[in-house]
DNA sequence: ATTTTGGTTCTGTAAATTATGAACTAACGA
DNA sequence: TCGTTAGTTCATAATTTACAGAACCAAAAT
């Protein structure tokens, strides 16, 4: 399998922005040739080589992979190979990742509210805004999800 | 200076928390004592002390910070050492931060449309959802943020 | 039953990260 | 101006990460 220059390209940004994510380097890289290749579904064989990363780098990232639900496979009759692909619902989850990531942090400066004692309340009066901010995002995400998918509807109809 | 176990155990998640945001473990666990510690500001020794990092590690952490624009400090007249605080600006940046990631997310997202060829359109259909609505929340933040200033002034009037 | 092949596992290691400690510097106070 | 000390820099040590290569395994094809 060949990809073009703008291909190798993405993968490569693709990549580097998942490593900012936690992500391995060949991870990152095999989630980023399954999302810009032509083909939807890649073999073992054609991660593993077109990405130039050894047999077993290539293994570990697949079942990282399909552990944590990133990606997917299927087979096809009288053929003993795997046929990979990224599961779409990722996104989604990709973005509810990054909202529990802020709510984590959320909980945190809370605890810190309650746990420093200082004497000047302006030090509080900052965290406090943020904190409150963070809690009416939170509320308004459910409702700001609805309206995209109302306004959504409308478009396609 | 002596800092609680409640204290103790807020710096070291405060600092997991941010070293997945890709900072240093010994700069986490700075920012951390600066948020959480009694006293808003700090001096280096005190923060080379109470965290038990040599005073190589606490001078590039706190140079790392001030060079990056999270912490600040002042001086005082008689007093040859400097006293560190955490910028209070410092978390309406870090949301913004996330927020941008995303874009940055879509954008890549976006090129990848234009880029993979493929035949069945199902395969981006979902790729479009999740950018439509990346670009639906970067429109709305604005609005969003102005209602809860609006509401936030109402509740301390 | 044997071979082929799709994939796994184990071991070694190169490279990057992160911190330490000691030597050093510079500015301030006395 | 001299000593003290707050802070920096540099060499290096300790870990961690990330990958390659080879040996290995199991199921399917022949």
């Amino acid at each position: 399998m060949t990809l073009s220059d703008k291909q190798l390209e993405l993968i490569e940004e693709f990549g580097v922005y998942q490593e900012n994510n936690g992500f391995q380097p060949a991870v990152a890289r095999v989630m980023g040739i399954l999302l810009v290749s032509d083909k939807p579904e890649l073999t073992f064989e054609e991660i593993s080589e077109t990405l130039n990363i050894s047999k077993s780098a290539t293994s570990n990232a697949l079942n990282m992979l399909l552990n944590t639900g990133h990606i997917e496979y299927t087979k096809f009759h009288g053929d003993r190979k795997r046929y990979f692909r990224i599961k779409s619902s990722n996104w989604r989850d990709t973005f509810n990742k990054k909202m529990e990531d802020l709510g984590e942090l959320n909980n945190i400066l809370k605890r810190v509210l309650e746990v420093r004692k200082r004497d000047n309340p302006v030090y509080d009066e900052k965290l406090l805004y943020f904190i409150s901010f963070l809690d009416y995002l939170k509320g308004q995400l459910p409702n700001l999800i609805e309206q995209w998918e109302k306004q959504n509807l409308n478009q396609n109809a």
